[in-house]
This record gives C-alpha cells, sequence and structure tokens, in this order.
DNA sequence: AACCTAATAGACACACTGTAGTATAATAAG
DNA sequence: CTTATTATACTACAGTGTGTCTATTAGGTT
C-alpha cells in the first residue's frame, strides 16, 4: 500500500503519520461530523495546505487509511496461508488478527468501534466473507444430508457478521478477553453452525 | 415517541414528513458527508429555518429518524410479547420484524445497508441484545452440560451481530429471499448456536 | 554546493452554518 | 368572534470551513 519503496521522504511520512494520529486523536473526542481539516491540522501543527498535498479530503484520508489498515491484516492472512496449510489454518489466522487488533487497539477502536466509518467496516465485512467463502469451497468432508438447509449466502452472512460484530463488541468493551481466549470462542460458535449445517448454494 | 397526542398540529406532521423524505432521498443519491441542511430543505421545498425550528442539526435529527423507527420496532416486539406467549414467540416477533423491514425498506436500506448511520445501527443491536438476553433468562430446559461453555456475553453478542449483519446483507442485495424465509434462515442458524452451546456468565 | 521537493505562509472566492428580526397564516383557547 | 399562540417564510449577517493559488522557506538527496 503505502510503505512500498517509491515513497522515502522521510518528511513525507512523517506528516502522514502526524495527520493519521492527529485525526485517531480527534475521533477519540469529538464526533466525526464535528472533524474538520483545519482541526486536523491545527492538532498535527502542520500546515493546512500540507494537508490537501496528501488527499483530496477527509473522506478519502479514511479511505487510505483502511486501505493501509486492511492492508495489514491481509498480509498476515496470506502470510499464514502460505507457511501452513494445516487443518487449523483458519484458527491461527484468527488468533493473529485478533493479536493485531489488539496491538492497534486505539485505531480499530475508534475507526470501528466508537465512531464506526462505514468504510473501514466494509474492507473487514468483505475479508471475512472471501475467508469464510474459500474456506466452505475448499471444504471437501462436508456433511451431505441433514434436517434443515441452509442457503449458502445466508450462512456467510451470518458468520462474517457474527465474527465483526463480536469483535466490535469486544474492543468496545476494552478487549475483556484475551484474542486467544476470544479466538477459541469465536471458532467454536462459527464451527457449531459450519458443521450442523448443510450449506446449499443458492443457484 | 412522536405520534403521541400532544403533537397534533397537521403542519408539524408535514413538514417532518417532508424533512425525513428529502433526507432519505438524498442519502439515496449523494454520501452523508455532503448532505447540508440546505440541499434538505431546498428538497424538502422548505423554508432553511424551519429545519432549525425542528432539528439542531444534521445529527439530531438522524437520531429523532432512528428513535421513530426504533420505537415502531419496539411496539411490534411488545404487541407480540402481550397477546401470545408460546414458545415460537421469537420467532413471531422476527417474522413481524423483518415484514416491517420490508415494508419500509427505502428507510431502511439507506439507514442501516448503504449510507450507515451508526445510531441507527446501536439502537437495533441494543433492541437485539435485550431481546436475546431476556430469551435465555426466561429459558429453563437449558442443556446443562457440554463439552464447550461460551461465555453468556460473547454468545449474546455473536447471535445478535449476525442477525442484523445478515438482515443488512439481504438489504443491500435488495432482499432475494422473503421475509419469511429468511426469518426461517436465522431461526435455524441461531437455535443451533443456543442449543448446542452451554451459556455461561461471565462472573 | 546545487538541485529537487515537501512544507509553509498568506490570500482569495465560495458555500454552509447558525442566529436574529420581522411578517404571515393557521390553529387553539377564551 | 376575538385573541394568543404556533409554524412557517423571508431577509440579512457574521462566523467558519473549503479548496485552490502563488510565492517563499526549509529539508533531503545527489
Amino acid at each position: 500500500m503505502s510503505t512500498t519503496s517509491p515513497r522515502t521522504d522521510p518528511r513525507v511520512l512523517r506528516t502522514r503519520q502526524l495527520i493519521r494520529d492527529a485525526f485517531i486523536d480527534l475521533l477519540e473526542e469529538i464526533q466525526l461530523e464535528k472533524i474538520t481539516v483545519n482541526r486536523i491540522t491545527e492538532r498535527a501543527t502542520i500546515n493546512r495546505v500540507t494537508f490537501y498535498l496528501h488527499y483530496r479530503d477527509i473522506p478519502e484520508m479514511i479511505e487510505k487509511l483502511a486501505d493501509d489498515m486492511i492492508g495489514e491484516i491481509h498480509a498476515i492472512v496470506v502470510g499464514i496461508q502460505n507457511q501452513s496449510r494445516s487443518i487449523d489454518m483458519d484458527w491461527s489466522i484468527l488468533v493473529k488478527m485478533l493479536e493485531h487488533i489488539a496491538d492497534n487497539s486505539k485505531f480499530y477502536k475508534v475507526m470501528l468501534a466508537s465512531q464506526r466509518i462505514p468504510v473501514f467496516n466494509d474492507r473487514l465485512m468483505k475479508l471475512f466473507v472471501d475467508l469464510i467463502t474459500s474456506r466452505s469451497e475448499n471444504q471437501t468432508d462436508f456433511p451431505s444430508t441433514l434436517p434443515m438447509a441452509v442457503p449458502k449466502d445466508i450462512a456467510i452472512w451470518y458468520g462474517s457478521s457474527a465474527f465483526i460484530g463480536t469483535i466490535v463488541c469486544w474492543l468496545r468493551e476494552d478487549m475483556p478477553y484475551t484474542p486467544l481466549f476470544l479466538a477459541k470462542q469465536l471458532s467454536l460458535l462459527f464451527h457449531i453452525q459450519q458443521d450442523t449445517n448443510l450449506l446449499i448454494d443458492p443457484e
């Protein structure tokens, strides 16, 4: 994303970090609607015009911030997928994800839990949907016939929403459980759903 | 909420309806950030100052709109809870809820699915959390011991998020299933989770 | 040292906000 | 029927935020 080679000027990185920190800071204090470019640059101790050298406006800046953070999670996912193809691949992914969120809890809390940034939620949702979809496709040991059959897309909506929603609640309550414990519970709840139901394709 | 006796002046109701319709209309077309009082009143064919006679600003207006709509859902819930105390009480509630959402799909789609309004999501979430919480308390036929035990709060987070998230996805895809069918699937997925797990209290 | 580029400073036109004062029409109360 | 109240309309204005421009300073790279 933005951590690639073409951007090496330390001044640019410094400014972006200042803007990011100022924004997250403000997001903890005031409503998103009340946050202005004025306030951000004032808090970041940079010139207002400098902001426009990096982002067109606040929504675009938010999008870029989301890009970066989702990029980091994505790197975790593909990293684990490459290093181990074992049965509990998705389990390790979940733990690493929650640890990453815990490490950046201030960021995630405002972007996801306190002042909700829809773009950010969307990106995470897509990530989970893709993950669960590919997981169910690679799954050959599927229970074939059961009394109840839930359309695949509904089951995926259900599972993905449940994951993200639970993480959001966990962040809101200031992470009362360890990432490892929560990952265990989520895994438990999710696999019950997956294994008990026959997922049928909508077509 | 606002449908009570003290407010009978038809002019007030008319103005509020105009504002509401204009807002939902705009929300379908442009980003929430770009919506101004100017645009709303222009679209509503009312004077800009009139807006301020009803709401302090746009966030407050959104909050009031959410109040009204959540009030309607709440009325559905308590209505059914009073008329029937049967085993499938929560099932009837779910169907009626989804039917209500389908009836007001334009409103729900923008407020919940396309342009996310966090306040609205929060209210719905609280409603579901309360519903599931009271449901699990009144449940005497609980499975007592099972190999896995998930803390009650996590299970409630999981279930509530799953419900709302699934409804949101359903709205985004323009309701590809009937309310009745979706209610059935949600009920299925949810009861598997509830009945298979021993929910333990955090204390 | 010379060169490039980021960041700053000040200014500008423009849009939106929030509030004030006044006027008009409809409703409610006597 | 008359009067008080309420909702809305219209105009105006000061304050603030936006986005852009130009010229200048400072930092980093070679």
